[in-house]
DNA sequence: ATTATTTACTTGACTGCTCAAGTATATCGC
DNA sequence: GCGATATACTTGAGCAGTCAAGTAAATAAT
């Protein structure tokens, strides 16, 4: 039996939580919307304008530019979000967010916030910060590596 | 603007972090074969006689039970796993991890180990594992909620 | 002993992406 | 100004799973 090392079993520990919370919030929150769609949601709702490049979009949320091409096609047939070609490069077709993608986003993040809420009810806030600094750093860690 | 919570931005950082993770191992550190690939063959060589249960195994990764079918298959093909239906209940095919598996796992747990460290060597080794325990504490808690 | 329920697994149809390649526009070097 | 290179996006093929439904064996209820 080898031991594991400590920092090994940190990134397990990582994985594990947020599969375990990606499954909770797909079968019970979303209210129709799935995990990346609501981050996606969620970065437009506090962009300028309300409204991204779709680059950008998938750089912010981590997927590939057609991944996001393909989320966004039919989060726009049921009408949470535009594409509004109001750029000055024409190879840009921004995606802004709509009315009802709006409503849809607040109640989705009322139920997400009152969920960490609750989950997080037992822990110090100081640990819960930390913790979340802590997993910034190792991420742009990740990222430099 | 609306201010968002500690608690959900905590939760924000986790499922990002994992995601920069997930994308970094798959592209340069497994050798072929996936995270959760990975994941399995880690529990594998750390169960009794290298052996579980199909079930077992996926509800130690957080798959369904169907999807450790799909993965399953290939790994067998390529020889990391053997089906040994050596129980004595005959609805089981166990899982056991097979020598050129074995090689496999060890070769991506040394690299995966030596990354482990090297993204964690700015941090302090407590603040790791402190936030290690308040990571798998906050699985616990979705699970339960 | 039979039937009903539960457990272990598989299969078909689908989703949510990825990757490689392609198109169109913009920018840079000269 | 013109060709090379880069950027923004789309598209076809494919992969890693999910979910719903099914099969087969085990267990419980009467």
């Amino acid at each position: 039996m080898n031991e594991i090392s400590e920092n090994v079993n940190f990134l397990l520990n990582l994985a594990r939580t947020q599969s375990i919370l990606i499954k909770r919030f797909d079968r019970g929150m979303g209210n129709g919307i799935g995990f990346n769609e609501f981050l996606l949601l969620f970065y437009l709702d506090r962009a300028d304008n309300q409204t991204m490049r779709r680059v950008d979009l998938a750089e912010k949320i981590g997927v590939t530019a057609s991944g996001i091409t393909r989320m966004l096609l039919p989060m726009e047939k049921i009408g949470l979000i535009n594409t509004s070609s109001v750029s000055d490069d024409a190879r840009v077709k921004s995606v802004s967010l709509s009315k009802g993608g709006k409503e849809k986003f607040d109640d989705a993040l009322l139920r997400f916030t009152e969920f960490a809420e609750e989950i997080s009810s037992n822990e110090k806030a100081s640990d819960i910060s930390s913790s979340s600094i802590l997993l910034s750093r190792i991420g742009g860690s990740i990222l430099m590596s």
